[in-house]
RNA sequence: CGGGGAGUGGCGCAGUGGAAGCGCGCCUGCUUUGGGAGCAGGAGGUCGCGGGUUCGACCCCCGCCUCCCCGACCA
């Protein structure tokens, strides 16, 4: 492609709205373009980065047995009422009527029609498996958008469905999934992690998202830093070993005072012991009855868990007045004493003796309070955030590192979910009704494309990995229009890379040699080749991969050009 | 939805109750060509929208819209 006949409009600085690097990089380098909070146009150096995340995506879930479908964006809500989705999803699907009247929603994802496309043909669990993607664009209405591409209300997502006749076949769709998108992840050149994720209140047995790890993401990951077991999870599913304190026999129960205490650090330092020889108590609302949770000070409450823990409710803080309703007083709050609490319990304040506890008596606290005797639950369990430098729950040494990351791909085993809602049913070898076990799949394309800027760049520019590049070379001519040596000399090496099947933009503008420079570094093409008076003095064609400094380069013949910038490419 | 910030040429920004500016970009010509060039001449703005105050509003007042950041939320 020569840069005079393409659509190349860079700029020196980025819109005031961008704040993250891909954002910045991203529009500087002119890949897309914001048309409304979340809402982007691709541009035809994006497109071509698109592209080639889509060609991997095809390939990967062709050989996955994945067929290619496409299902509509526009749905009638009435297929939405059917699934029991029209009034739960969270964020609110985006509603419209259509001229006659009828309800419309904008797809924020597939699940309905997928199923209605499966129940059209599986009758028998000869018919299974399937798998069915497309590449589609989704819409959801998410209360705040951020981040360029990170995090859109309008996105370009592959969503594949897998379905089968028992949970041995959901297993192997599943597996085969997970593959294909380690494939197409290492094919993008992007190095994410697979880790344990919870699968929501869709629920579902397994689930796994894959992360990028990025300072700018979103999700926070955890890892086990041993190499053994390979463990790692999002902090809404990590499990962790809790550490024990040093056990005591239980000391009496004695209130004592505690002027201006009202948090567990301030306790912890009035006693001089560490925050674990504390118990601290939080308050939860879960359906509008309110709940003291209590965990040992060291710890955090893990919402997720939480929620699980307490059948799939959403659980929210509870308000000052609701607390104060229920007996609680805040900073010098427990279980203890208040007889009409509902209490939740972390296994964490129930297995170590003799804590620090509010005395629900404003600056008063006790000392040695002890599960069982000075207090009792109604749900005990592990329902504690896991943090960096936690013991691994898999494996005997190894402990938990932190990470950021950014959410590229997600797959769950949605099970009979919607198979149930949806009536997608199929007669077993008994010839007994069943419903279709089903498996969800999604990649956002353009997330993916943000994620790799997000991991690979410096500060003039993108250095996209070359599976996903706009070009994989970029040929600089310099002084092409008033030296005839150097137009010919780039021309010739322009037609030897296309006749080679190498992806290259001729940037064949007259613009000055600084300009084109500036723009090969900022797009990031991973080679860049130059031809220009100075380079054929030097004895040809100068060339230097995208991660090399400019002093860094290398003059080589004009005939030995091609082959050299594929080397330089590898592979 | 709560908190904070911002809307002035394509982009980044300044600006004053009395004639809308600067840098980059863009157009023409000439000169240039190794890290976003030089000279000269040009084009381009409903100062987010609607009301109000005023002789006069980009500026002051009221209402609204949009965008960004933090939080909440995120099958």
């Amino acid at each position: 492609m020569r840069a005079s006949q393409f659509y190349i409009k860079t700029t020196r600085e980025a819109p005031l709205e961008a704040e993250t690097i891909s954002h910045k990089y991203l529009t500087r380098a002119s890949f897309i373009q914001q048309i409304a909070a979340g809402i982007f146009s691709i541009m035809p150096l994006g497109w071509r980065s698109l592209e080639k995340i889509r060609h991997i995506i095809r390939e990967e879930m062709n050989n996955a047995g994945a067929l290619e479908v496409t299902m509509p964006v526009v749905q009638p809500r009435s297929i939405w009422e059917e699934s029991g989705r029209a009034d739960t999803y969270v964020p609110p699907l985006a509603r419209f009527s259509d001229r006659r009247d009828r309800d419309m929603v904008l797809a924020p994802t597939h699940e309905e029609t997928v199923s209605i496309m499966g129940r059209y043909g599986i009758t028998s669990y000869r018919d299974m498996p399937l798998r069915l993607y497309q590449i589609q664009t989704k819409f959801r209405d998410e209360t705040r958008s951020r981040g360029g591409l990170l995090r859109v209300r309008e996105f370009e997502m592959k969503d594949a469905y897998s379905f089968d006749a028992d949970d041995a076949g959901l297993d192997a769709s599943y597996d085969a999934m997970a593959e294909a998108y380690h494939n197409i992840f290492s094919r993008c050149g992007l190095d994410a992690v697979m880790v344990e994720a919870d699968s929501g209140s869709i629920g579902g047995k397994d689930s796994a998202e894959f992360a990028l790890l990025a300072a700018s993401g979103e999700d926070s990951v955890l890892i086990c830093d041993s190499d053994c077991c390979g463990y790692g999870a999002n902090l809404e599913k990590a499990e962790f070993v809790k550490s024990p304190n040093a056990s005591e026999d239980p000391g009496e129960l004695e209130k004592f005072a505690t002027p201006g205490v009202k948090t567990i650090a301030a306790l912890a330092e009035l006693e001089d012991v560490s925050s674990a020889k504390t118990a601290k108590a939080v308050f939860y609302a879960i359906d509008d009855q309110v709940y003291v949770v209590v965990i040992r000070g060291d710890y955090e409450v893990n919402e997720t868990k939480l929620r699980n823990m307490m059948g799939g409710s959403e659980p929210r803080f509870a308000t000052p007045k609701e607390v104060e309703s229920a007996g609680f007083v805040p900073g010098s709050a427990s279980a203890i004493g208040v007889d009409s609490a509902y209490v939740i319990a972390d296994d964490s304040v129930v297995e170590n003796a003799n804590l620090l506890a509010g005395a629900n008596e404003d600056g008063h606290h006790y000392r040695n309070s002890n599960y069982g005797r000075d207090w009792s639950a109604d749900h005990v369990g592990d329902i504690a955030a896991a943090a960096e430098g936690c013991k691994c729950a898999r494996c005997p040494d190894g402990h938990l590192e932190s990470h950021r990351g950014i959410e590229v791909g997600h797959i769950f085993k949605l099970r009979t979910v919607y198979s149930e809602a949806m009536n997608v049913k199929f007669n077993d070898v008994n010839g007994r009704l069943q419903p279709s076990y089903m498996g969800c799949y999604g990649i956002g394309t353009g997330r993916l494309l943000a994620a790799a800027v997000e991991a690979n760049h410096d500060e003039r520019g993108m250095m996209l990995p070359k599976s996903i590049a706009p070009f994989e070379v970029v040929l600089v001519g310099v002084n092409l229009h008033n030296n005839e040596e150097v137009r010919e000399t780039a021309e010739s090496l322009y037609g030897q890379l296309t006749k080679a099947g190498i992806d290259t933009l001729f940037d064949d503008r007259e613009e000055a040699a600084g300009v084109k420079f500036a723009d090969a570094d900022l797009i990031g093409m991973p080679v860049r080749a130059v031809v220009s008076p100075r380079s054929i003095q030097n004895g040809g064609v100068e060339i230097k991969h995208r991660e090399q400094a400019p002093s860094d380069s290398r003059i080589c013949s004009a005939s030995e050009a091609v082959d050299a910038i594929e080397a330089l490419l590898g592979g």
